[in-house]
DNA sequence: GCGACAG
DNA sequence: ATCTTGTCGC
């Protein structure tokens, strides 16, 4: 895969604020998105070496609806941009990015491991990415970033709003029964109904889908057996 | 000023 | 996220 747009990550915090306001406007919602057409899924995440202050991107490709893992990429990276709550795009964006670069086969949306909208500013790594990478994304998250949270039943499949400034910027979903919930948001070029529908399809036996939790798995082995 | 704060 | 041991519960 190949961005189609390009920007620096070597920003000022202030900087990457201003970006961020920027890119917004790309973002397209709810489009023609249909999960009947899905093939491919890919799950993005980082894992870091505290040590050696190094950052390891992953993708891995999965099959849909069957959930087999298709392709891997995996870059590392140094972190040279701190993780500061809002500006996550920043620290994890150029080493994803260029694990991207080495997938060949095509995704039909992204899953990534934090926010989309459900963000300060409306620009989550998933919203942020899925726009450089002109993809259908999703942002999944284990916590909450900003907005009111609601309850939600202790069965599979229950969800809440997550609103902000009266606006249901994402859905709070649980996976397994009374186990913790996980954040759902928009990322690009998708609805939230879709989103949350389509996440749930990609849960196999764990709270964690399974292209997030394949990833995970991957990033964790790549930085303590590759490097 | 204070508290909150994805990974 | 990482570092890090044992422990509680299905």
């Amino acid at each position: 895969m190949k961005p189609i747009y390009a920007h620096s990550f070597n920003l000022t915090p202030k900087e990457a604020v201003e970006l961020q306001l920027k890119l917004k406007k790309n973002l397209i919602f709810d489009s023609d998105f249909n999960i009947e057409d899905v093939k491919l899924v890919a799950g993005a995440d980082v894992s870091y070496s505290k040590k050696e202050n190094m950052l390891y991107g992953v993708v891995v490709i999965l099959t849909f609806p069957d959930l087999e893992v298709a392709e891997k990429a995996w870059v590392k990276g140094e972190a040279e941009f701190p993780y500061i709550p809002g500006l996550l795009a920043f620290r994890e964006g150029p080493v994803l990015l260029e694990a991207f670069k080495k997938i060949e086969r095509e995704p039909d949306i992204i899953f990534f491991d934090g926010h989309g909208i459900s963000h300060p500013r409306g620009l989550g790594i998933a919203s942020h990415l899925g726009v450089l990478l002109n993809k259908s994304s999703i942002g999944v998250a284990k916590k909450n970033l900003v907005g009111e949270v609601f309850e939600l039943a202790k069965t599979k499949g229950a969800t809440a709003s997550i609103l902000k400034d009266g606006k249901e910027i994402g859905k709070v979903l649980r996976t397994r029964e009374k186990v913790k919930p996980i954040y759902v948001s928009v990322g690009h070029k998708i609805g939230l109904e879709k989103a949350v529908d389509l996440t749930l399809k990609t849960i196999g036996k764990y709270r964690i889908l399974e292209p997030i939790r394949q990833a995970h798995i991957f990033s964790n082995e790549v930085r303590t057996s590759k490097s």
